[in-house]
DNA sequence: TCGCTGTATTGACTTTTTTCGATCCAGTCA
DNA sequence: TGACTGGATCGAAAAAAGTCAATACAGCGA
């Protein structure tokens, strides 16, 4: 349950939450500055926020020119998907 | 994503995930004791983690004698399903 | 080269969460 | 009644997470 617990810990919080949202969304990439933009906190908040997807594998990002790009990972909604699939183990039709 | 951030929040502590497991593998009520027991926590850290599930719905308790029961609330599953599919489907009307 | 812009990192502070000892409550049994 | 047990609550300490000002870094353009 550990790897389950850090895996929902990294967004279990309603910025970040809203983050996924936001890329889900767009099916593309967002710039880091459209989040600074939408949300109500400063700029090395956002930064602190998005680091936290990043490492929790959630988001990839891709620098060009001066800004960055942040988009979903592409097993981002399974592996949480799976997550809740380890602790509830339902057998039913897979 | 307020709604959202809490409910897993709720979940987002490996011992909760423990508990939640234990309930779903028993697929009937567990004894507040089995926790005490297979957990390396207080008594009082165990009721705590059992309020934070009580309190997000997740878990319901009965009380029998000197016991108290949890099981596992019958939309646990669907509803931090849910929570999942409503960051990553944007549900516009909200 | 220099200065400017967008983003990341650092460091400190604040808030929240986790944990446990002490205590209280509910129920049982003698 | 009184003693005892399982569990909840209280209060405080420790750990973790969120926030932001200051600063550093990276890539542009002049």
């Amino acid at each position: 349950m550990q790897a389950e617990a850090a895996l929902l810990k990294a967004v279990a919080d309603p910025y970040r939450l809203t983050m996924l949202a936001t890329l889900a969304a767009a099916a593309d990439e967002v710039c880091v500055c459209e989040f600074t933009d939408a949300l109500p906190l400063n700029q090395p908040t956002v930064s602190h926020h998005l680091r936290i997807l990043r490492e929790a594998g959630l988001v990839t990002c891709e620098r060009r020119g001066t800004w960055v790009y942040y988009r979903l990972a592409d097993d981002a909604n399974a592996r949480l998907s799976d997550a809740l699939t380890n602790v509830f183990q339902q057998k039913v039709h897979a």
